[in-house]
DNA sequence: CTAGGTGCCTGATTGC
DNA sequence: TGCAATCAGGCACCTA
């Protein structure tokens, strides 16, 4: 599923190969993705060119030359898609913005999860308020301290939220709790400082190892980047989809557990 | 405030 | 073999 190193992923493929590009318009067969409306977004976007593209936590938005922006969430099975005018039909495909240069990008989403939505400048200022910050750009280890501090809830389900921290989902969550040695059904603010440090260190590890390998396309996953490639960071996962399999460290059994609805993996010998 | 549940979706997996 | 039930989960939204 797409987390912060995915979204990232697709928004560098997408900057280097449609910013300066202008859409000629817009199609789709599923106009409940689109808010306000299919009518209404299509009506901002055609004619417009690409400014930027950029991302905040999982959210990709695209800057229009009217000022406007296309705000892009993938959710689970979302995918966005480099191809050319005439090239086959993508698997699950519903949008297809037609560029100049005779390139197209696709919405594709398997469980319709996903969403296109058009704003002005200050709901989109209002939109990107809302979230915490950005593990690798804003956030030192004085802010993830204040962001425990407080909290009982278990400390995974903190990772998730999207209020407190940016871009984190389960597989990312996971992976830096047992790299940091700890249970993720501790209550956040039982933390220690090392502790805490240690977990803030792991939440860049893990995200940076992500990036580094354009993302994690797990087993049962829709993740591919742009270009339609997967991912390799799931060669790479200690934890993650791992129940019963053995620890990396200490070869016990991992175990999975469901913690706030989702699958949670974690080693109960190495994680304290 | 937190905790818990539901709905949105459909392909893959499991059970009989 | 074939079909139905269950599972996966990001996030909004609801209730207690």
């Amino acid at each position: 599923m797409p987390e912060l190193p995915e979204v990232e992923t697709i928004r560098r493929d997408l900057e280097k190969a449609i910013v300066g590009r202008k859409i000629l318009g817009i199609t789709t067969d599923a106009e409940k993705l689109f808010s306000p409306s299919f009518k209404a977004v299509s009506a901002g976007v055609n004619g417009q060119k690409i400014i930027a593209i950029g991302r905040r936590a999982k959210l990709l938005h695209l800057s229009l030359g009217n000022h406007l922006y296309l705000l892009i969430h993938l959710k689970m099975t979302g995918r966005l898609l480099l191809r050319k005018k005439g090239d086959p039909r993508d698997e699950f495909q519903h949008v297809v913005f037609i560029l100049g240069g005779g390139e197209e990008l696709r919405f594709a989403d398997m469980r319709l999860f996903g969403y296109l939505k058009l704003v002005g400048e200050e709901e989109f200022k209002k939109i990107l308020g809302e979230y915490g910050p950005e593990p690798l750009l804003d956030m030192n280890l004085a802010d993830f301290r204040g962001i425990l501090q407080g909290r009982s809830k278990p400390v995974k389900l903190l990772l998730l939220d999207q209020e407190l921290i940016s871009g984190i989902g389960n597989i990312y969550a996971n992976e830096a709790l047992f790299v940091a040695g700890i249970d993720p059904r501790r209550k956040a603010d039982s933390l220690s400082e090392k502790e805490t440090s240690r977990l803030f260190s792991a939440i860049e590890k893990v995200l940076s190892e992500g990036l580094h390998y354009r993302g994690t396309t797990a087993s049962d996953d829709k993740y591919v980047d742009a270009y339609g490639k997967k991912g390799h960071y799931q060669d790479h996962l200690r934890v993650y989809g791992h129940g019963g399999l053995p620890c990396p460290k200490c070869r016990g059994k991992i175990q999975r557990v469901t913690l706030g609805g989702r699958g949670t993996f974690f080693c109960p010998a190495c994680q304290k």
